[in-house]
DNA sequence: TTCAGCTTT
DNA sequence: TCCCAAAGCTGAA
């Protein structure tokens, strides 16, 4: 981006000033000086109320210090002295694993926004100008840099510096563009490119260099026209020859910037430029060589040929060190760090703190309060950092210390949060308040659609008049996306602050909405599945409003190029070829989908039908050749020879499921356990899933085969109950379970000393209520039951079955289920706690015993 | 785990 | 006219 190159605003004791940056020894020159600039800022801020909260926040900073200070007094020399040794340990650990090998680029465009714009409109090339508003900049020239005109400054603050700055208003359109383009050559040098922002990336030039040892100089040439090659690199085998500093006009776009040829950059062989043609003057030809800045070199020069921009880069072997490097020789130049830790540690030596991405302006205030400016100084001060910051700030620090940094550009992460934030004038009204959040959900839930993301944590933002930021979040127990279901959690957290400031009015100048807590994929495969199978002829009702969004249901947010989908593609493909190994009955589809309808939505079903996954639950172990039968043999021999671990494990997920349903109560408010009915078979497992109707949980078949009875044995398992409970039958609600947490127990165990009077047993193999309130005694039915065969002789009479993808009809849900064994990822993507929940759905149910969830394992 | 505030870019 | 937006992290409860 380009505010890393141009720091904002930077407090200190005596108010705050804009950070000087890399040209600042040349502000005077043309510009201004630091004193004046300095003058100039505060004269137009000082009384601002802009003014003083960053004064208070100021204050805070320094009162952390002195905090820290304090701290750091107390500490005794055996403190230190053991952290010394704890800090030494993890260093030597850290240097054993020091990695070299990669070549990591980051490549950053000079003055991006402000670059594009001078681009296409020369006038503005020499005189100073800005990208943004009078109320912020977003990045500045380089002539208006000389003035002190930064990004994140407002432009009556620029303006005041610099009257005559233009600014011109951004227009990420053509920024986008520009980016693609540039995106396209990263691509080549790194097909898994990491970008930051529309004008940074981080590279891994790695295995390109590997390559471009044998790559034929026809191809590491390139050739410009008139000083620009046109959109594209011209055809390699055209060669000319010129002398290149004497006709290729670089598009300099800023005076005090270089060309692009490269005397400053580090290392530079100038021997790789070959100019070979004397008699084509308008044909430039460069040729570059097969080394790591030579191909970084390449890059920039293409980028420069095909957008006339610049961008400067660094070369490093992690991505902390190249991201410093690339500031190295800004604009238009690039820096290596050779790949040798000498090499490293001689950079690092003197590296300001600041420099360092991730330490910003109240690190580096906190730092220089324990007398640390420099890399050496962290390095020397690591223990008593040690004893000061969080493990993850001073593990941070040693990292930084030795010049250590991430070696693997990895897209790991998955976005955590989205939000969207608005600033305006005053907004005192609440009418217009709540209007103002509708919308921000609004463009929230689009952003969120575009991605197909649903989160549980709904955060509102607000900065009152005087600049005073509050947060104020709220998590439920089901995930949001859509306008309706994100503005009935933000508003009442919007009422209860406005409820708080009354009778005054919340004079607001920011609102924002945020979503986090988003589901990971297998709750996503767990929601999906819940919201497809009851998507054909009930809404799926969310528990805030109460409200159906017809929206959730009919369309639902189109998501990433899932799993499910990729399954979808490859039966529809095997259905079209005839493969009928796992191909859904029609019957089974009309039970799924009674209206007949294509079947619009996969579910996690789907994937059970398609992706039999005997993976063995107790020691997971998985082999390809393993059939229905095979695998249960496996389990019953694991189990038998691991019985403790085996169960332990199992029982421990048995109780996280139970723990999101008694969560999901809980949330609820609603009470716990109600409608919870629990299946138990063979003495095993317990556990419990979302039911059809969301109020009630039944044992889920592919849960129940994965950690109950660790086998699939039969299509009729389902629904049989063994234990039941009611609000409506509350007499021993509260009192059973007691605090039985030993999961190392069979569940049966539990059950046994949990289940009172009333309970009603239903033997899953016969279907018949049993005449008995033990559960030995009931157990001991189930399994003469199912000794007797009589699961086998059900299996046998679905004559669609594919021994590999038994399928079964439910028919208390209408879903149709292929059996698997199921895995840890099916056993979590079972979990309750992201089902989505429907409170008017209350079926009455009688006698039945009341077994609360929560005392089941508390 | 949740939430509010902080930090960074 | 007049001082951002977005995301991740930390620490306390």
């Amino acid at each position: 981006m380009d505010q890393p190159e141009e720091k904002e605003i930077a407090p200190s004791n005596e108010g705050f000033q804009y950070r000087m940056g890399l040209n600042d020894n040349k502000a005077g020159m043309e510009g201004l000086d630091k004193e004046k600039i300095n003058k100039i800022i505060m004269e137009a801020t000082k009384g601002s109320k802009f003014y003083d909260n960053e004064l208070k926040k100021d204050q805070q900073v320094n009162q952390r210090i002195e905090k820290m200070l304090q701290q750091k007094s107390q500490l005794t020399s055996s403190q230190l002295k053991m952290a010394q040794v704890q800090v030494e340990k993890m260093t030597l650990e850290l240097e054993r694993s020091r990695d070299l090998s990669r070549f990591i680029v980051h490549v950053d465009m000079d003055a991006f926004y402000a670059a594009v714009e001078m681009r296409d409109n020369p006038e503005l090339k020499d005189k100073p100008m800005a990208v943004g508003s009078m109320s912020m900049l977003s990045t500045s020239n380089y002539v208006a840099r000389r003035f002190g005109v930064r990004a994140a400054m407002p432009g009556f603050i620029a303006k005041k510096l610099c009257p005559n700055l233009q600014i011109v208003p951004a227009n990420f359109d053509k920024y986008r563009a520009v980016s693609k383009e540039i995106r396209e050559i990263f691509s080549e040098y790194d097909p898994n490119f990491l970008p930051l922002s529309l004008d940074e990336a981080y590279l891994d030039i790695t295995d390109h260099l590997e390559e471009r040892l044998t790559r034929p100089e026809d191809r590491r040439t390139f050739t410009v026209k008139n000083g620009h090659a046109e959109n594209g690199d011209p055809p390699a085998e055209v060669k000319a020859k010129c002398e290149p500093e004497e006709t290729c006009t670089s598009p300099v776009l800023f005076e005090d910037s270089p060309t692009f040829l490269p005397d400053q950059c580090h290392d530079f062989s100038r021997q790789d430029l070959k100019c070979e043609n004397q008699e084509r003057p308008q044909e430039n030809v460069f040729v570059f060589g097969t080394s790591a800045e030579e191909a970084v070199r390449e890059m920039r020069f293409r980028i420069e040929q095909k957008t006339t921009l610049t961008a400067s880069a660094g070369i490093a072997p992690n991505m902390m060190l190249a991201k410093v490097c690339s500031d190295k020789n800004k604009p238009n130049g690039q820096y290596i760090i050779l790949h040798e830790r000498q090499a490293v540690m001689d950079f690092i030596k003197d590296l300001p703190i600041r420099k360092v991405p991730g330490i910003g302006k109240v690190t580096e205030k906190m730092l220089r309060a324990l007398g640390i400016t420099t890399c050496t100084d962290l390095y020397q001060q690591r223990a008593l950092l040690s004893l000061l910051f969080s493990d993850t700030s001073w593990h941070n620090f040693l990292h930084i210390s030795l010049g250590l940094g991430s070696t693997r550009i990895e897209r790991d992460g998955e976005r955590k949060s989205m939000s969207t934030e608005r600033t305006f004038s005053e907004i005192s009204s609440a009418e217009e308040q709540y209007e103002l959040c509708r919308e921000l959900c609004k463009d929230l839930a689009e952003d969120l659609s575009k991605e197909g993301l649903k989160g549980r944590t709904v955060t509102l933002k607000l900065k009152n008049v005087k600049f005073e930021v509050k947060t104020r979040a709220s998590t439920v127990s089901y995930a949001v996306s859509t306008e309706e279901e994100i503005f009935s959690v933000a508003k009442d957290i919007l009422k209860a602050e406005i409820d708080v400031a009354s009778p005054e009015p919340l004079r607001l100048r920011l609102m924002g909405v945020r979503i986090s807590g988003f589901l990971c994929e297998d709750d996503k495969k767990h929601q999906k599945s819940i919201t497809s199978f009851l998507g054909s002829n009930k809404a799926v009702k969310t528990m805030c409003s109460g409200t159906v969004d017809p929206k959730a249901t009919q369309n639902p947010a189109p998501q990433r190029e899932s799993f499910f989908n990729q399954k979808r593609a490859a039966r529809l493909q095997g259905l079209e070829q005839g493969s009928t190994s796992n191909a859904v009955t029609s019957k089974e589809q009309n039970v799924a989908h009674p209206s007949s309808e294509p079947q619009q939505d996969f579910t996690e079903v789907d994937q059970i039908c398609q992706d039999p996954d005997f993976t063995c639950p107790i020691c997971m172990m998985k082999k390809s050749d393993w059939n229905l039968e095979a695998f249960n043999r496996h389990i019953d021999q694991c189990l038998s020879k691991s019985p403790t671990s085996g169960n332990g494990e199992i029982l421990s997920k048995c109780e996280d499921v139970f723990e999101n349903c008694s969560d999901k109560a809980k949330k609820s408010n609603k009470g716990v356990g109600k409608d919870v009915r629990i299946k138990n078979l063979k003495n095993k497992m317990v556990t419990l899933a979302p039911s059809d109707d969301m109020d009630d949980f039944v044992i889920d078949n592919n849960t129940m085969h994965t950690l109950h009875d660790q086998r699939v044995k039969s299509d009729s398992c389902r629904d049989k109950i063994i234990c039941e409970n009611s609000m409506e039958n509350p007499q021993v609600e509260g009192d059973v379970g007691g605090n039985n947490t030993d999961v190392s127990k069979p569940a049966s165990s539990l059950c046994s000393a949990t289940c009172s009077e009333g309970a009603v047993f239903i033997c899953p193999v016969c279907n018949i209520q049993q005449d008995t309130s033990d559960l030995a005694v009931f157990n001991r039915h189930v399994d003469v039951c199912l000794n007797n065969g009589i699961l086998e002789e059900l299996k046998g009479q679905n004559t669609n079955l594919d021994p590999k993808h038994p399928v079964r009809n439910d028919p208390q849900n209408g879903m149709a289920v292929r059996g698997n064994a199921g895995n840890k990822s099916n056993a979590r993507s079972k979990r309750p706690g992201a089902a989505q929940q429907n409170p008017a759905s209350k079926k009455a149910k009688t006698q039945r015993s009341s077994l609360t969830i929560d005392a089941f394992f508390k």
